[in-house]
DNA sequence: AAACAGTAACTGACGCGTCAGTAACCTGGC
DNA sequence: GCCAGGTTACTGACGCGTCAGTTACTGTTT
């Protein structure tokens, strides 16, 4: 690695962890909710009806089912989710469902949390900067994603 | 926010992710140290003697002191890490120092964890997407820095 | 000298995320 | 039928990071 790519290696951790925390913070004050319990919020409040299988909300936020759980029982502690009775053929199945202090939650938190990415992230880049930095982006992860489908080289035969 | 500036900011927030994870996961792997370990080692490294105050420590590697504290008990238990006397006049101040284990884990963590740097970023990108990213990194990171010190807006009489 | 604000170091509580499990269920081949 | 291998959901342990404290010391003000 070059100087330059470890300065900006660098960079890239102190910025995310900054904006993480900052937008975190304001999430917290503005609507009492983590980043995390807004993710699995507002992929409820996407679906049909407010409901979900563990399984398939989590591939479509990108986490792995054991974060899902655990971020699931703390939500069904604060009372925002709930386990709905699963008509399902396939009997590991469960289904989740967003409860009304839930959808309410989300909807009071979305405007606040949209200004304060604004704040800290839109607000900071030109058009130009924001293309770019989505260019890098994508790149990366498609390069990330690629490496991690096939962690071990395996050379075919 | 318009859609694009919304679809980076949440694209910045999964590579980054990603990147976190896979690289702690290689210095795991590689070195059986986390990112947190390393960062203090490295800083320790540096320092003439291997010796630092935690609060100038804190202050180089941009933690807040209670952060700080936690790991220094974390490497402490693990023996990489040990409190030495302080020689200051005062008598708030403490020293850490790092042990010979450390030294060496911190030796031995350098390189592979540079490595693994390079192969989940620096690999994926060109000259030119270094220079553009690097260039929406210091522009964030002077907004933030900026806004994280003027919190409070206060107009000026 | 006493009171004060400020700083250095630390701690306990708590939510988060990873890992290594476990249990229940489904689905294929035999 | 039955078993092997995969899938779904979940759990306990543990390190991490934030917040709200506490304690001990320092310099300043009166």
């Amino acid at each position: 690695m070059t100087e330059r790519q470890l300065r900006t290696w660098e960079n890239l951790q102190e910025v995310t962890e900054l904006l993480r925390r900052e937008v975190g913070r304001d999430l917290w004050n503005d609507a009492k909710l983590s980043e995390a319990e807004f993710t699995v919020l507002a992929h409820l409040s996407m679906a049909a009806k407010g409901t979900a299988r563990p399984s398939e909300c989590a591939r479509a936020i990108g986490w792995d089912s054991s974060r899902l759980a655990h971020q699931l029982r703390r939500l069904e502690k604060r009372g925002l989710v709930e386990k709905a009775a699963s008509e399902a053929t396939d009997g590991r199945a469960s289904l989740i469902a967003l409860t009304d202090e839930g959808r309410t939650a989300y909807r009071r938190a979305l405007g606040p949390h949209l200004r304060s990415a604004q704040k800290w992230f839109a607000d900071a880049l030109s058009d130009e900067q924001v293309d770019n930095l989505a260019d890098a982006l994508e790149t990366l992860l498609r390069h990330g994603s690629q490496l991690a489908a096939a962690p071990t080289a395996e050379p075919r035969a």
